[in-house]
DNA sequence: AATTTCCTTAACAAATTCTTACGATCAAAC
DNA sequence: GTTTGATCGTAAGAATTTGTTAAGGAAATT
């Protein structure tokens, strides 16, 4: 499984290639729409991100005719924003755009994004999963969150939250870590938002928030998920 | 370990070495590509921040040079009109990019991201593990202590401060070595500030702190903790 | 045994960190 | 355009931690 960059100026599709490498993910390249296409015939890729102008056959094109045979996501980079409205024309549900200039951050925050959601809805399953503590249990598949067999509902925020402390039952983190992992980008101001959302989520699972069971402070440190080996 | 600021404009890299020293980082000024390389051969900085365009040699230039020989994570400053695709192009996995003018909050936000993430993806690994003596286990990842499987609940300094005795158990650490490694600043004062804790810990984790088994002194000396091979 | 030095203990005040409540903002739905 | 719901920011209050002081013990020195 790998993610497929198209786009004819080299730089960014070397400087995406790298950035993406970095988080662990396997890299095809195109530098134009036909290349494009060739490639997810023959390879085994999970989603693509495309510029839409291009020479020869454009991005635009190159997405219609894997669209006729694929459902793969695709990430749009486009230069102009008057594009933009062709592009919402041919985006298929849950496809993503970037208009260039782009933050190499918000690229990466992006393809998680669209492979987490992408995941979720069964297109391909990667590292889906059910996290359990005593009677918490979350549900990567249907985004669901129940407490002693109780559905709760979490907010999308909510749930990032719970789903990162989750990951790593136990395991401390810090606010700044929660708010990077929750809201993808750096925690500037130290703001009390964590804490608040902290509060909800509490109040939605735990019996008695003001003596967690589950969602625990350590105190100067940061916040943990209990880990109840049952 | 160091901060290094390169911009042709003082004023910016005094403001930053303000808001960072402020922080607690230590900061090695450039005011030219050149003097950044030359400060990035000598001394051992984890982290640049870097103006994309300056004369003479610019940012882009200094920055190629760099990354020939040292992968040290960069945050540009750009203005935002600059062309960011260029920085696109040369920019490795994990480098981040500020537009100016920009809030001093946001680069502080970002360059505790950046070291953060950096540590976390092995460029210089914190010393995580697993300390044990007799019934006591200090685990890292979870920042948690246990006496025979209970758990204590410790403050942060209290923390550090069991950190840094077990790291080496057995060895004898004075009340001045203690207080430099929890606070990470000079023993100036003779205060108790350290025995005091030492007593709290005591309280946490002895069965009798009047007699410890595992926290004891050398008089004269320090602090100690008990090694037990079992 | 007296003295000195160092360690222990206790209690208090200050600083820090967390919790909670409330209102503002923003975007989507009607 | 209004309503609704979700998210965010602020600020006051509560809780916890931390540093300081001071008095009491224990160990070494004389």
């Amino acid at each position: 499984m790998s993610i497929l960059i198209c786009d004819d100026e080299k730089e960014i599709v070397e400087a995406l290639e790298l950035y993406l490498k970095n988080e662990g993910y396997a890299i095809l390249k195109a530098y134009t729409g036909r290349e494009a296409i060739a490639l997810v015939e023959k390879e085994d890729i999970e989603l693509i991100i495309m510029d839409v102008m291009m020479p020869e056959m454009d991005g635009l094109r190159a997405t219609m005719k894997i669209r006729e045979t694929k459902n793969i996501p695709i990430i749009f980079l486009s230069a102009k924003t008057e594009d933009n409205d062709k592009i919402m024309g041919l985006t298929m549900g849950g496809d993503d755009y970037i208009t260039k200039p782009f933050n190499p951050m918000e690229v990466i925050a992006r393809v998680k994004s669209q492979l987490r959601r992408y995941n979720t809805l069964g297109g391909c399953p990667e590292k889906v999963g059910t996290y359990r503590t005593g009677g918490l249990v979350l549900e990567d598949d249907y985004k669901r969150l129940t407490v002693d067999g109780e559905e709760v509902k979490l907010t999308p925020v909510e749930y990032k939250i719970m789903h990162f402390l989750m990951s790593e039952k136990g395991k401390v983190f810090s606010i700044d870590q929660i708010y990077e992992n929750a809201w993808e980008e750096p925690a500037y101001n130290s703001d009390n938002t964590v804490a608040v959302h902290i509060r909800r989520i509490r109040e939605k699972i735990e019996i008695n928030p003001k003596e967690p069971k589950y969602l625990k402070v350590v105190w100067g440190i940061g916040y943990k998920i209990e880990n109840y080996l049952d």
